[in-house]
DNA sequence: ATTCTTATTGTTATTTTTACACTTACAACA
DNA sequence: TGTTGTAAGTGTAAAAATAACAATAAGAAT
């Protein structure tokens, strides 16, 4: 989120935009505002909705084309632009009311990931390239916001055929060293398109 | 769908549309289309995806916020302003190259629809108040485009508990006269919400 | 050697899905 | 009036998916 220094609602915290050069897609754009504050390229973004009414701007009709994107917050390098734009990572919770309709959008976000992660898989944008089982189910927990069974999990992830067990294993853990997998990026796309229901 | 009467893609057949003024919201934007050209109001109807390529329009920038909607053609009275408009229907199977790029458009209205069929009820827009269960089927059929066997589609649909059988039977059919029903509204809109998956 | 913590594994009951064929009701026709 | 054609309506069994549930294993820390 980005702390806006001017008016409107100058003080309030806000999902980070940018207008739309007269020569620039839509996505190019939102990439850029998410490269310009991570240094993050090549990130899976969707188009999430378009907003458009008439007052959602005091200064003038603004429509906004909002993408949402999925970052694995450790691979963020903060940018001298991000630092200068105040920039600040929230979790959920502790959203504040935020300025124009931005609550409005950030909601759509989150009905959406959750549908995306009921139903398709979902892990690839947001884990290191090796995870363990526990960390892929955590995520899921934390999107979905409810426990999910650690055996049913398991045998569920794995009927799916989009893990590649490796032959490694943590180390220095206090506990049972779990195995490391990762994904068969392919066979995760496969499933990603349209027609498959993950039902999680 | 409409035929161009003007350069760029004259006579090419394209979606309808318009312009969104200054001082309207998109979706009364999009409805007041519908309504000018086949008089429906009240419909069903839902922001497909914004199309924004820099190249897109020929003569300048233009980006398309698409809705699509479910009617029921029987309902359908073509407004003097459709005459004019050179308004026709066509089966998907008979879409030929359209203006623009509104056959990408299309397509992935096609593609929600189809998800939307697979995983939410559908029915309640495109059905007549009393419908047979086998109408029902076959609007599925015709969306998913494969076959459902009857007798599980029967089994599943009731145990959504949407419908509600209606003491009336069809009359003057050369066959066993089949039961009508019709939605219960209520309960329709409750699965149709996010979370809940139909998987048909 | 004991303790603490998390990883890993299997079984059973229940529910859901799939595949599949015969009888019934009605109109049309001979 | 009975024969035919057509779509409606119905049941069951096998297979697959889901849900609920607890004990053992591995490694570090003490």
């Amino acid at each position: 989120m980005i702390k806006r220094g001017a008016e409107p609602f100058n003080n309030f915290i806000a999902i980070p935009g940018d207008l739309v050069a007269e020569d620039e897609d839509l996505e190019p754009a939102a990439s850029s505002v998410l490269k310009s504050l991570t240094g993050l390229e090549n990130i899976f973004m969707e188009q999430l909705y378009t907003f458009g009414k008439v007052d959602r701007h005091p200064q003038g009709r603004i429509i906004t084309v909002a993408y949402y994107t999925l970052v694995n917050i450790e691979e963020v390098t903060p940018t001298p632009a991000s630092f200068a734009a105040d920039i600040q990572w929230l979790s959920f919770d502790d959203i504040p009311q935020l300025a124009f309709d931005h609550n409005e959008i950030l909601a759509k976000a989150i009905e959406r990931l959750k549908w995306r992660a009921h139903t398709k898989p979902i892990g690839l944008e947001l884990l290191p390239v090796k995870f363990t089982l526990s960390q892929l189910r955590k995520l899921y927990e934390g999107i979905l916001e409810k426990t999910l069974d650690k055996r049913n999990f398991r045998r569920k992830i794995i009927k799916m055929d989009i893990l590649i067990a490796l032959d490694e294993k943590q180390k220095n853990v206090a506990h049972k060293a779990a195995r490391f997998y990762k994904f068969d990026v392919e066979k995760y796309h496969n499933l990603s398109k349209e027609g498959y229901i993950f039902s999680m």
